[in-house]
DNA sequence: TTGATTTAGTTGATATATCAACTAAGTTTA
DNA sequence: TAAACTTAGTTGATATATCAACTAAATCAA
C-alpha cells in the first residue's frame, strides 16, 4: 500500500511517465543492440536525418546541453559509430559523419524506435493525442522563460 | 529557424516539457535558497510529510533509485538539513530526522513549490488538467512492465 | 536452531545534466 | 587592421540515473 503521492499534481505523474518511457526504450534497445544508450541512439538518429549538423544545432534538436553532446559524441566515436573530420570552412567545428557501423546500428535501431512509440501510445485516439499535445505545449510555454 | 523535431511525437515534447519544468523549479529555488537541488528539496519535503519513512519507501515516493536516495540523503546530511539516527528495532535501517535547519529550509521552500506548480499550470482549466492527467496515466500504464 | 532467502542500505562504475571556466576561431567595430 | 566581441566546442566539478556487486541484518524454512 502506497501513501498518496507527495505532490498530487500532474507534474509528478509527468516525471514518472517520462522515466517509465525512458526505461522502456532502454530495455527495447538492449534487446537488439548491446551497449548503446537511449541518448546515444537518439543522437545517432538525428545526425542521420540531418547531415552536416553542428554540435550546437544538434544539441538544440535533442534538447541537450552542448557539454552533454560533446560527451555523447565522444562515446559514439569510441564505439566506432561516428567519425569526426575537419570542417571545411570553420575550424572550430568538426564534421560529424556516421560510419558504416553506425549505419548498421541505426538500421537495427529503427524498428525499435517505432516499437517504443507505438507501445507508449497504444490505445490513444488521434483526437486524444492532439488534445494531450496541446496541453503539453501550454505547460511547456508556461515553463519557458519569457523571450523579450 | 529550426528544422522539424527529430521525433515528431508527443513523447519528444514530453521530454522537453519536463526538462523545462525542472529548470524553472531550480531557478525559483535558487532565488530563495543557495545550494539546494530540486531533488534534495523534494526529498526533504517528502520526509517532512511522511515521517519515519524508510529509504526504500522514500525512493518509491519520489520515484528514484535507492542508490540515488542514499546519495541525496548523504548530501542533505552534509548540509545539516537531515540527521541520521539508529533505527530502534531494525538495525539495517536508519532513522531519518529533519533538523531545525532543515525545517527552516522547508519553510522557505514551501511558497516556491506552490509557485512552480502554479506557473507551470497557469491558464489550464480543471477539465483540461483532468483530461491531461488521464492520458498521461494511460501512457504511463503502457510503458510500465506487465505485472504477472 | 541452523541454513537459505530476503530486505535495507552502501558503494563502484559509467552515462547524463548543469554550470562555469576555458581555448580557439570567426566576426565586428572603431 | 587591431581590439573587442561572439561563437563552437572542450573540460572540470558536482548531482543524479542506472546497474551490479556487496554487507549486514532480518526472516523463513527444514
Amino acid at each position: 500500500m502506497q501513501p498518496d503521492p507527495p505532490q498530487p499534481t500532474v507534474l509528478y505523474t509527468l516525471e514518472q511517465t517520462i522515466k517509465a518511457y525512458r526505461r522502456l526504450c532502454q530495455q527495447n534497445i538492449d534487446q537488439v543492440i548491446t551497449d548503446l544508450t537511449v541518448d546515444q541512439g537518439l543522437t545517432l538518429m538525428v545526425l542521420s536525418n540531418y547531415p552536416a549538423l553542428s554540435q550546437q544545432r544538434l544539441a538544440e534538436l535533442v534538447f541537450k546541453d552542448k557539454a552533454s553532446i560533446t560527451r555523447i559524441i565522444e562515446l559514439l566515436v569510441q564505439k566506432g559509430l561516428l567519425a569526426r573530420a575537419a570542417h571545411p570552412t570553420d575550424k572550430r567545428k568538426s564534421d560529424l559523419r556516421i560510419t558504416d557501423g553506425g549505419r548498421q546500428t541505426l538500421a537495427r535501431l529503427s524498428p525499435t524506435i517505432q516499437l517504443n512509440q507505438q507501445t507508449a501510445l497504444q490505445g490513444l485516439s488521434a483526437a486524444e493525442l492532439a488534445q494531450f499535445d496541446a496541453t503539453l505545449r501550454k505547460i511547456l510555454a508556461n515553463c519557458s522563460p519569457a523571450q523579450p
